[in-house]
DNA sequence: TGTTCCGTGTTTTTT
DNA sequence: ACACGGAACA
């Protein structure tokens, strides 16, 4: 037994109850601030020193970036093992572990274990080539809403045909048939999405009695983070792991669930203990971080929701400033007035900008933020997921690869078989992937054999000969970094799995476990229907394709082999170097600028790749393929000094900063309101935002600063704004309230930094009894307002559901009694004004 | 077959 | 205001 004095060293007592709980279920109620990660990063350690092996110890995250930062605390901590021995505690997220579960057991689970996993641009392009098949119109079921549907769905562990049973009316019927069809296309394609990932690994854990088993005994201390966030797939895996051994260690805070809108179920965490019986309690609730007045503050404003837990967070902290809340008139003042506060903190209070973050609701309001802080020469990173992974040249250079580890993978297929422009048509490309399906070979091993598809020109043919040729090249040179299974290029196929296959098929109840179902008839449950699985699974892992070379050896086509590969680079980074130079992605010959951007682009994907073959030396190209796929927008979010981060307010949970800037307090905003027509936003909904304001204040350590703006322009329309509620919900005396907007400044005036003087008011200065949406907004210069009633001459008798101020141009959408809401230009709608709708 | 232009929808939040 | 997809044109 290893000395624990280190471990323990600096915790509270509340810290050390959960630190040194070793067996049985334990739950950790941390406040935000409550020194959680350090909590869990010190359990580990002590589990480990008391002699539990590390490789029996499972940690999850919530990102990936939390995940590393978690390995490499728990490296630091556990100095008296071998490093060998460090590495064996598994630290990941749920999406990272089940597709490394999943590649693992891939046969039992009705896998090929090279599976692709789709990002949700490709998902998007499934849901419409899937409504395309079922003859559904993508105006009758937008793909967005099938894809939300099917994510629902699969949250609840239900594929299509427990959806098409449980849900009968017209729409979801619709709905059904689509479902049946995007399952069919990935399993054609051999991939999964990333509600696969959490459902195959549930069902799997649920159904294979053998494969739990060895989990469970791998597995046996267990500790969740984030546990507020988890939806249902999650919790069953959790659930089914811990099943035997019931040392699991949930942390959470049920005031930080944000993420109700993708199925994280809040009552995972409020009934833990039903769960879990007998089940030990530890909360922690003295806040670290932030001041007096930044906590007094977000406690104030988090109390207004119902649904909750009491508890009350405390500091020893200092006093600290009042939070600044600034109106402007319009998001371009909002964001001079941010750039101005960043630059004053740096200036006069000597603040680095890396200790400066800004948080907004929705990813749009960060553009006009940038605008005004390069026009004031504020280094800053905008922490987007979407931003380099989503560029053109990087999604092709990524197809190339995941074609190359997954020839079955059709999404990729369609992306970059013309890509760069080799003759192969979309009607070519229908003739090739036809061919694929109706020989049941794989795309790849179709190009090989494009002379024998008919239709085909026979430029098209040999073009698609050499791009199949190509990629046997590829494959052919870097044999190590394909696993074993994607050896022959192309033996991977999609394994039609027996009528039986146990996916979908057991209609397994979901278990009630708030009725405390006794774990021994849960556990005959699934045993029951996991023998039947095992079955099934032994067969269909039987490989049809002998592995024999799938590439046409008469007449191999001319080969542009004359590129050598880049001897400097090492492992996945050397195999995309000699991938772009093979099929031409970088063209060093086109020299304008757009051309050099996006080779700079792809020699920083090439760095990327260099850097996982350095973290990774054995690791393979579907292990690689893995980590950029389910990289979350935090895990980018590189320790630039330097620079100010600006980031939505779900990427800035777990993160903390001394200086917040929350923009874009205003009704409609933060809290976000969807439609007009959705009457009953409050309950749930709102409290979501709520707890959404609260996670981002909870970011602040010293100062924080919310601000807002009057009138914004939003799809090309200025829309008047009213401060939101969540504002007027702080205690009076944690706040000063500065109101630019009254401030006149001549237009075009350059130095508005010198111009503009900030007029604290009165600290009463919040207008309490402004903000209702009945009240004139003080910015609302035109005669409608919401709530008002109206006469049209040809429409009848309307209220004003909403009112765009836009010169000449405003437009009032109004909900008409008889025929329904219109948006009307109201200088030519001879609009007659009937109350004023208070 | 490839490129350009126009019209339309689109903005919540993410693994 | 912007990006994407379809249609028309080269």
């Amino acid at each position: 037994m290893a000395d624990t004095t280190d471990i323990l060293a600096d915790l509270t007592p509340e810290q050390i109850e959960a630190v040194t709980h070793v067996d049985g279920p334990l739950l950790v109620l941390a406040g935000a601030g409550s020194g959680k990660t350090r909590t869990i990063t010190r359990r580990v350690a002590y589990l480990a020193s008391v002699g539990i092996a590390p490789f029996n110890i499972l940690a999850v995250t919530f990102t990936n970036k939390a995940a590393g930062e978690m390995r490499q605390r728990i490296g630091e901590l556990l100095t008296f093992l071998s490093s060998r021995q460090r590495a064996g505690v598994t630290v990941a997220t749920f999406h990272s572990l089940c597709a490394r579960l999943l590649r693992e057991f891939a046969s039992f689970a009705g896998l090929d274990s090279n599976f692709s996993i789709m990002d949700s641009s490709d998902q998007t392009k499934t849901a419409k080539l899937a409504l395309e098949r079922s003859s559904i119109s993508a105006e009758l079921l937008p793909p967005a809403r099938l894809l939300s549907a099917i994510s629902k769905s699969k949250n609840r562990l239900q594929l299509a045909e427990q959806f098409a049973a449980h849900n009968t009316d017209f729409s979801s019927r619709n709905i059904a048939r689509a479902f049946a069809a995007y399952e069919q296309i990935m399993k054609e394609n051999n991939t999964v999405d990333f509600d696969d990932l959490l459902l195959r690994m549930a069902m799997l854990l649920r159904d294979n009695a053998d494969v739990r088993a060895q989990l469970q005994d791998r597995f046996q201390y267990i500790l969740i983070d984030e546990y507020q966030d988890t939806n249902h797939a999650q919790f069953i895996i959790c659930h089914m792991l811990a099943l035997k051994h019931h040392n699991i260690c949930a942390t959470g805070d049920p005031d930080q669930s944000i993420y109700g809108w993708r199925g994280a179920n809040l009552g995972n965490i409020l009934d833990f203990e039903q769960h879990f019986p007998n089940a030990k309690v530890v909360r922690l609730e003295q806040n670290y971080r932030s001041t007096k007045t930044i906590l007094k503050a977000a406690s104030a404003l988090i109390v207004n929701n119902i649904q909750r837990k009491n508890k009350s967070l405390w500091t020893d902290n200092e006093q600290g400033d009042r939070i600044k809340i600034i109106y402007a008139a319009d998001e371009r003042e909002e964001a001079r007035h941010v750039a101005r506060q960043l630059r004053e903190m740096f200036d006069q209070h000597k603040m680095r900008w890396d200790e400066m973050a800004v948080l907004y609701r929705i990813n749009s309001l960060s553009r006009v933020l940038e605008d005004s802080l390069m026009e004031a020469a504020i280094p800053y990173q905008i922490v987007r997921g979407t931003e380099f992974y989503a560029r053109k040249e990087i999604k092709d250079a990524l197809a190339y690869l995941r074609l190359l580890n997954n020839p079955s993978d059709r999404v990729s297929f369609e992306r970059i078989i013309n890509v760069p422009a080799r003759g192969i048509g979309p009607g070519s490309m229908d003739h090739i992937i036809s061919y694929s399906q109706e020989t049941g070979i794989n795309l790849v091993q179709a190009c090989a054999q494009a002379h024998q598809i008919e239709g085909l020109t026979k430029k098209a043919a040999s073009a698609a000969k050499v791009f199949a040729h190509h990629l046997e090249t590829c494959r052919s040179e870097f044999p190590h970094l394909l696993g074993r299974s994607a050896a022959p290029a192309g033996a991977a196929i999609w394994h039609e799995t027996p009528a039986s296959d146990s996916l979908g098929e057991t209609d397994w109840p979901v278990p009630d476990f708030a009725n405390d179902v006794h774990e021994d008839r849960l556990f005959a449950a699934h045993s029951r229907g996991a023998s039947d699985d095992a079955a099934v699974a032994g067969n269909i892992s039987a490989d049809e394709h002998g592995g024999s070379a799938g590439t046409d050896t008469e007449g191999p086509p001319e080969v542009d082999a004359s590129i050598p590969p880049n001897k400097s680079l090492r492992g996945m980074a050397a195999l995309l170097d000699r991938m772009l130079r093979i099929f031409k992605l970088i063209d060093h010959d086109k020299r304008d600028a757009e051309e050099v951007e996006r080779v700079n682009n792809l020699l920083e994907f090439i760095n990327v790749a260099a850097e996982f073959t350095t973290q990774n030396p054995t690791g393979t190209l579907s292990e690689y393929l893995e980590q950029v796929t389910l990289v979350s927008d935090v895990d980018k979010l590189k320790d630039e000094r330097g620079s100010v981060t600006l980031m939505t307010l779900h990427a800035a949970k777990g993160l903390e900063f001394p200086l917040v800037i929350m923009i874009g307090l205003e009704e409609g905003t933060l809290p976000m309101s969807r439609s007009f027509s959705k009457a009953n936003h409050d309950d749930a909904d709102m409290e979501e935002e709520r707890r959404l304001a609260f996670v981002g204040m909870t970011r602040a350590k010293k100062r924080l600063i919310l601000t807002g703006a009057l009138s914004r322009m939003t799809r090309g329309f200025t829309e008047s704004r009213t401060h939101s509620r969540f504002v007027c919900e702080l205690p009076k005396d944690c706040i000063e309230m500065f109101d630019a907007f009254r401030q006149v400044r001549p237009a075009g005036s350059p130095g508005y930094r010198d111009n503009v003087q900030y007029h604290p008011k009165r600290p009463r200065g919040l207008p309490m009894e402004n903000t209702s949406a009945s009240a004139t907004p003080p910015s609302s210069t035109g005669k409608f307002r919401r709530g008002m009633l109206v006469r049209h001459p040809l429409f009848g008798v309307g209220r004003v559901e909403d009112y765009f101020e836009n010169g000449d141009n405003s437009r009032a959408v109004i909900d008409f009694r008889k025929v329904g809401r219109k948006t009307l230009v109201v200088a030519f709608a001879r609009l007659e004004l009937l109350d004023g709708g208070s």
